[in-house]
DNA sequence: GTTTTGTTTAACCATTTGGTTGACAAAAGT
DNA sequence: ACTTTTGTCAACCAAATGGTTAAACAAAAC
C-alpha cells in the first residue's frame, strides 16, 4: 500500500465521516477505524482535524461548484440553460446526495470558511447570465424577472428537496422509492415549471 | 427570580446555543454561561443535554410546522393559498432565521427525531391541498402538475434561501442589507412566480 | 549489506466535556 | 418555630477526545 493509497484512503473515509456528521461530530477514531488505520496516519498525513475537514470541505466544493459555474457561463439560449442546469446539476446531486447539507451546515457555523474557499471558486460567473436574462426581458421575450430571483428559483427547486429530504418525505407521506422517483422527475420537472412562468405565451 | 423563570433563560439560552451551533457543536457550559447560570442547573431542569435538545428542537418545529399545516389545510381558492403561504410563511422565517438550517441539520444527522416529533404534527394535513390542485388540473384550471411538485417548488422556493444564504451572498454578490431587500421581495416574488407557471393565459 | 529515509503502530498525555455530589440557603408547609 | 422541600452553587469525577512520542518496521539509497 503506497503513501498516495493511504492518503486517499484516509481522505475517503474522512469525507464520510465529515459529511453524515458535520465538523463537530465527527470522531478522528471514527475516521481512523472506517479506514482500517492507526489514528495517528491521520496526523501524520493531515496534521490536525482542522486541516483533514478543510481537505474534505474543499473537495466538496470543487465537485459541487465548476458544473455550475460552467453551465451559467456557456453561451447558450436560456431555456437550454435552464433544462441543462436542472438536468445535470440534480443528477450530480444525486451521486452526492450528503453534499448540499454538508456545505450549508458548515457554512451557517463558520461563514468564514466561505472567504478562504469560496471567492477563488465563483468569480463573477453570474454577470453573463445576467445581461442576458436582463436583455430578453428589455426584448419582451421573457417575462419581467430579476435575474437574481431567476437564478434563487432554479437552484432552490434543484437542491432543497434534497437537503430537506426526511421532512419532505414525511410532509408528502413517500418511501424511500417514491421519494427517489420525484427527484428523478424534478430534472426536467423543475426546468418545465421555470420555462412555463418566464415565457410569453 | 422563580423557578419558572429559570427554566425559561435556560431553555431560551440552550436555544441560542443549539440552533446556531447545533447538538455536536454546543457546549452546556456555554449555554450556562448565556444564561448567566451554574452548569448544574442545566441537569436540575433538564436532566441531560439530549433532553435540554429535543426541548429545544421541539419548540422549532412547533414554531414552524403549524403555520405551514394551518395556511395548507384552509380551505381557500389556491392561487390565494400560495399568496398567502409565501407572504407569511417568509415572515416567519425571517423572524427565526437560524430555525430551518437547525431543523435540516439535525434531521439528516438522525432522522430518527422525526418518529418522535413528528407524525404528531403533520397528520395528513397535506391531503386537503392536494385533491384541490388535482380537480384545478382536471377541470382545466390550471396547467397540469403533480401537487407534489407544486408544494416541494413553493416550499423550496421560499426556504432555502434563508438556509443558503452564505453561498448565495457570495455567488450573487450582495451584501447584507441587498440580501435582505431580496428577501423581503421574495414575500410575493415567489407567489407570482408560481401563479404565472401554472395558470392558464 | 549497511545506512538512511519514510511509514506505521501502541502507549501516552493534557484538556475538554457531560454529568454528579454535597453543602447551603431560601421558601413552603406544619 | 422547626421541619421539609426546592433551588443554587463550587468542587469534583470519569470518560472521551485530539494530539504526541518513541520505537518498530519497511523501503529506498548508498
Amino acid at each position: 500500500m503506497s503513501n498516495k493509497d493511504t492518503e486517499h484512503i484516509i481522505l475517503n473515509a474522512a469525507t464520510e465521516v465529515f459529511q453524515s456528521k458535520g465538523m463537530d461530530g465527527a470522531r478522528m477514531q471514527e475516521i481512523a477505524d472506517k479506514a482500517n488505520i492507526n489514528k495517528s496516519m491521520l496526523h501524520y498525513y493531515y496534521r490536525s482535524k482542522q486541516k483533514l475537514f478543510e481537505a474534505v470541505f474543499k473537495t466538496a466544493i470543487s465537485i459541487m461548484a465548476p458544473k455550475l459555474t460552467e453551465i451559467i457561463e456557456k453561451e447558450e439560449p436560456l431555456f437550454d440553460k435552464i433544462r441543462n442546469f436542472t438536468n445535470s446539476y440534480i443528477s450530480l446531486i444525486s451521486k452526492h446526495s450528503y453534499i448540499p447539507t454538508f456545505i450549508i451546515h458548515e457554512l451557517n457555523r463558520n461563514p468564514q470558511i466561505l472567504e478562504d474557499t469560496f471567492v477563488k471558486k465563483f468569480g463573477n460567473s453570474f454577470g453573463k447570465m445576467k445581461t442576458q436574462v436582463n436583455e430578453m426581458v428589455e426584448n419582451g421575450e421573457i417575462r419581467p424577472i430579476e435575474p437574481e430571483h431567476l437564478i434563487m428559483n432554479v437552484v432552490a427547486m434543484s437542491i432543497f428537496p434534497f437537503v430537506a429530504k426526511p421532512i419532505l418525505k414525511a410532509v408528502l407521506q413517500k418511501d424511500e422509492a417514491a421519494y427517489q422517483t420525484l427527484l428523478e422527475e424534478r430534472k426536467t420537472h423543475v426546468a418545465d415549471f421555470v420555462i412555463n412562468s418566464i415565457k410569453i405565451s
